[in-house]
DNA sequence: TTGGTAATGAGGTACGTACCTCATAGCAAG
DNA sequence: CTTGCTATGAGGTACGTACCTCATTACCAA
């Protein structure tokens, strides 16, 4: 059996009072009694039942994510994910919630989180660009008792506040080693398409993209980054554009998470080519490319994961508890057609 | 408010104690009462708060993990995340032991499941291979109440009981798809090594390999299997005079789960020649090989997430309750030096 | 000594559910 | 009508923890 808070009780000599105050860290005790209470706690190896402690005090878990407010498919199965994760801990009373938000009005994301408190919210995970509006955000919210969490985008620092998401870094670096080992090692140049590169997320997606290029694929010649900015029209156009003007194109990296409409464009033009081909995000449309080899490769990281990642780090918070890191670690997944 | 027994006794115009018979599936209840009652839990929404039921008839989840006695790396790598998920869920009464088994012995098997009982033990995750002993040891389980799954191998047929592995076919063709991609067009033989082909796990890996090197890639030709049985010096010699025999050897395939043994050898050979690795599971060894570029790339299973799997599987059974199956499908990864 | 205050104990109720005992209502067979 | 049975209700205690009130003790300063 399990020790309980009354075995604790009895066996550091003291009243379940005052190990209830210790626990719950109230006034009214001797700093050394603390001491010994924490002591007999390693001691006989008691650990909180938070299942019967959030049942005592009615407690619930209310988490929010802040999501941007595009048609994205990536951010279709987010939100599913969400409503799934929502069924899964229906039993351990967590309940999940999506709020859309314009990503690019960091004024307006501000204001928002402004009206949260604590009485109808636990925890919320912000998809959005970092800025000095939002992080002030967050800061009051933490001040209000309200976990906060980067989802995807927005990390300011690594190690600053706790982020759920992958290394940028590494998933361009990812895109870079597959591209180059794909590449027969024959000459030909590179085409990089994202929707803005004014995110930091594409900015390091490309720099570790570049990075393993440049070192060990001489053969490839890297293209400027063409910008999207989400606008089907101007997409076309563009990669019409560098096509023409580049006739030895011979492999696309397409960084953002929207790769639907750049991929029509491109399988227009190069339906007889042989290009290399490497999008991010699982989505029904990069799903179907894949396996129809109109793209090679994929770097993903699951939604769910993301999801529930996010969950647990924000229920840990709340409990003023630790977290596995290393289940909390989401990764850079590559995906071929064997692999889906 | 989420509504509660009582909320429910209410709404049906029962009392507790029936509600309780119904929740419970205890006899004593009228058929149209149960309906009526089962359908006034659909109507206002009723969902089980799990925590307190355990809470109130003190259960707590004992599940025992079944691995192999090798010293084996990979395995090293599962009980260390068997002991991080015993803390990660200890505060919701669950306690996760190990046991050794014989994997090749599979009366012994059979004989130490028959003597666990559900006094002791919630759930058994097996890690072993087929057997006909092995499989009516676990219908036994089964009928005195005690949750069993199949873990990583043992799979007897899909669908045919719980099981938390990857696709042995699917991971076999990735390594395929990355082994022809990777070769850059350049003729060559492929060498696959196995510690034994009389495993299913390593048939279907095998078969999945062919299967995309000769549908995809006519300039590569297949080697038979090399058996190493585990044992080093074996595996030393056999490895040499493969490569005596074969001079243009261009790839390797190991698809076993200890790569250490054999791709030792193969590093003191061919230091010169450029050879495509592909080998099975993220150890400390094979990390730093991948790091060190001897290796190419890795298929892996995520250890922490097979373990949380199997856990989260088991006690989802325990209660009765569904899995979310999106969550529980264990995904073969690829790992590149850029996506450790 | 007295008063004040901080530290601690004792005992209760509550959370949502399980499980127990006992009482009672309804109904059918004798 | 009685007997016997099934279906149901009423009410309690328990699980481990939170949180409340009130009483008691210890200690310090005046």
């Amino acid at each position: 059996m399990r020790p309980t808070t009354k075995d604790l009780a009895k066996a550091a000599g003291v009243s379940l009072a005052t190990v209830d105050r210790v626990l719950n860290d109230r006034t009214g005790v001797r700093e050394d009694t603390v001491k010994h209470v924490t002591q007999t706690i390693e001691k006989i190896g008691f650990i909180r039942n938070i299942s019967a402690a959030n049942l005592a005090r009615s407690k619930s878990y209310r988490f929010l994510f802040l999501l941007p407010r595009t048609g994205d498919q990536f951010l279709s199965e987010l939100i599913s994910r969400i409503a799934e994760a929502n069924l899964g801990f229906a039993s351990e009373a967590m309940r999940a919630s999506v709020a859309h938000i314009h990503e690019s009005d960091p004024h307006q994301i501000a204001n928002f989180l402004g009206t949260l408190n604590r009485e109808t919210v636990d925890g919320v995970a912000i998809m959005a660009p970092e800025s000095p509006q939002v992080r002030d955000a967050k800061a009051r919210l933490e001040e209000r008792g309200i976990e906060t969490l980067s989802f995807i985008s927005g990390q300011i620092m690594p190690g600053e506040g706790a982020f759920v998401g992958i290394d940028n870094h590494a998933a361009g670096a990812t895109a870079g080693r597959l591209m180059g080992r794909f590449s027969d090692r024959k000459p030909g140049k590179v085409l990089v398409i994202a929707e803005t590169m004014r995110a930091r997320d594409s900015l390091e997606r490309r720099l570790g993209f570049d990075e393993v290029i440049n070192a060990d694929y001489p053969w490839l010649t890297m293209l400027p980054s063409l910008e999207t900015y989400g606008e089907a029209e101007r997409t076309d156009r563009i990669i019409k554009n560098a096509f023409a003007s580049n006739p030895d194109i011979s492999g696309i990296y397409v960084l953002s998470s929207e790769a639907r409409v750049p991929l029509q464009t491109v399988t227009q033009i190069s339906e007889a080519r042989q290009l290399v081909i490497i999008a991010h995000e699982r989505t029904p449309f990069t799903e179907a490319a894949l396996l129809s080899r109109r793209i090679d490769a994929l770097i993903t990281q699951d939604p769910g994961h993301l999801v529930r990642s996010a969950i647990r780090i924000m229920r840990a918070a709340s409990d003023g508890r630790e977290v596995l890191a290393s289940q909390e670690k989401i990764r850079v997944e590559i995906l071929l057609r064997e692999n889906l």
